[in-house]
DNA sequence: CCAGTGGATGTTTACGTAAACATTGCCCAG
DNA sequence: CTGGGCAATGTTTACGTAAACATCCACTGG
């Protein structure tokens, strides 16, 4: 900086105005400047910028393996939402879910350039690891359901699945069979609720829960013994990817998918309109998510704090082909 | 770090040293310090930490929308690999794949706290934007073809597709149809061009190429054209997506596979195992590859520069159900 | 008993930037 | 023509850390 200001006959402070855009230049003056930046390849130094300014500029991203399309595309919106608000995103990977490797990331975070942290994961592992986060660092929580201690957004995960089981219903199935996700997943667990309030407010018998780990060989294993169930003309799958498993092993089977059973996924990732047959499913806004993410935790940022809520972004109800009325 | 080292009766050197495990310091010093540091909240600045030291300990990740299954799990290692060696990642989105939101990355970047990028890219935009290139920050780019003037790491995409065309020749089909990826991938071009060679080595016919975008939706096209193909009984398709919108329109028109005709994916994505029928496919190993580019980049940071290159990760194929010996 | 040695700790300084304050010089109202 | 005011620019300083150098002290060997 102090031979930008050199060669362009200018103070360095003069330098420091013209490279953050501050008014009180003048147009020459400018221009001089910039041109020096240019020949001496001048580039401002963050480090030095961040110790001055007291900010990273920089969110912090907690997540699992990205091995869920969901997390994906909410890590892809945020890292695009932050960068319209002129932040950087750092990735923080948690390789295993264990309760020790999560106390690790939110460790490694207190040594991290970040001014605030996004977290995606289940609420479960979040719960201990409480106490490390450093202070003065805002945290918004996605896919999770502890509105009480944290800010969260999520996919209104209920009100999906509310909707998935009600369509089946409308086209006259007398219940609906659920292949939830793995049991230590809230976003399993609440659409796994949400199915079984909505039967009972139906007035329908609730079938016995079939529990997968959202990986389609998951859904294939559980679709081998649901095929086998005389009764079963309906089945909610969490996801999409269960949902293929399954349409495979009752393809195997000799069960005709609408025909004989109906079958609807959750995420809409963009295979599922490829699926045999293409696949009825609940489709989720990944990228607001991330978006209200973003805007959510730099709110916080600015207001230092404020209360927690859950702000719950809608579903929709996407009708292919797997779904059909009930034949007897 | 003055607050920790006067309530422990030390001064901030020695404060320094501990935090960042130097040897020298007795060990009843280290643990007054430690206790102090736990009772003040003390967790070192990170950017007064890389003004200093000159370096952000960070790895920038430049990257197309995530929305191709090889790119997460690259970047997924990355990130992965980056931890391993106590660096953190940042983030560059580039929305949409244009020269100018290139060299828009690549600028922002200069601003960034980074010490060398990783770019996971097409190459044919990664031309024009080497002059922005900030000197001094080291470049690996992975899923690409330019060995003259960066260092790549890449899977062997030629030796996937050899191995895929050579598998269904090896089971008696004439000749093996292609399903490419997108005009702009170098990788698309790459499986294409091993493909045509590989028909050519073998002396067999080169049916004309179908094009897609990688989408299961583009394999779905390309598939109610290739049904129609009397001669068509192998089909290479360049991705996993593709070749599930392709299943699903041959099994539209009635085309059974693999009795009437064979279908090879590549990049062995965890679904292709739960395809209709189970998806033969060339693995790629991602986590070798994001693995290698972290590594290559810290190898070229400490020798600074050193000359280009390109590393190949083998390839394997995954022999599943879709493929089978030609019946006439 | 003393010089020498080496380990433990303290002091000074610079990293690159931007806020706060200081200075310059010009324009215009009175 | 003169002083007040304001825009443009310069000077000083502090941000938190760690390298380089300085100091202190206990112990060893002659």
């Amino acid at each position: 900086m102090a031979d930008v200001a050199q060669l362009a006959g200018v103070s360095s402070q003069t330098v420091s105005r013209v490279s953050n855009g501050f008014p009180g230049v003048t147009e020459d003056t400018r221009r001089q400047v910039l041109d020096a930046m240019r020949e001496l390849g001048y580039r401002p130094n963050s480090a030095a910028r961040a110790l001055r300014r007291g900010e990273f500029r920089t969110l912090g991203v907690i997540t699992f393996s990205l091995s869920t399309m969901g997390n994906i595309r909410t890590l892809e919106a945020i890292a695009t939402s932050a960068a319209q608000h002129g932040y950087a995103v750092t990735l923080l990977p948690v390789a295993v879910p264990t309760q020790d490797e999560v106390n690790g990331a939110f460790s490694r975070l207190g040594e991290l350039a970040v001014d605030a942290v996004i977290v995606i994961m289940e609420i479960h592992l979040l719960d201990a690891a409480t106490v490390s986060l450093p202070p003065g660092v805002q945290v918004v929580v996605a896919d999770s359901d502890a509105g009480d201690r944290y800010t969260v957004v999520d996919t209104d995960q209920a009100g999906g699945a509310r909707d998935a089981v009600r369509h089946l219903l409308d086209l006259g199935h007398d219940t609906v069979w659920h292949l939830a996700g793995p049991e230590g997943s809230f976003a399993a667990q609440r659409r796994a609720n949400a199915w079984s309030d909505t039967l009972r407010a139906a007035g329908r018998m609730t079938p016995p829960l079939v529990r997968g780990d959202w990986s389609a060989e998951s859904g294939y294993r559980a679709g081998l013994r649901l095929a086998d169930e005389p009764d079963c003309t309906a089945v909610f799958a969490a996801n999409d990817q269960m949902a293929l498993g399954l349409l495979r092993a009752l393809h195997e089977r000799g069960r005709r998918v609408p025909d004989d059973i109906s079958v609807i996924g959750f995420d809409d990732i963009p295979e599922s309109a490829s699926f045999l047959p293409p696949l009825t499913t609940i489709h989720q806004d990944f990228a607001q998510v991330g978006r209200l993410c973003v805007e959510g935790v730099l709110d916080k940022m600015r207001q230092d704090g404020a209360e927690h809520g859950t702000t719950l972004v809608p579903t929709r109800l996407v009708r292919r082909e797997s779904t059909g009325p009930r034949r007897r």
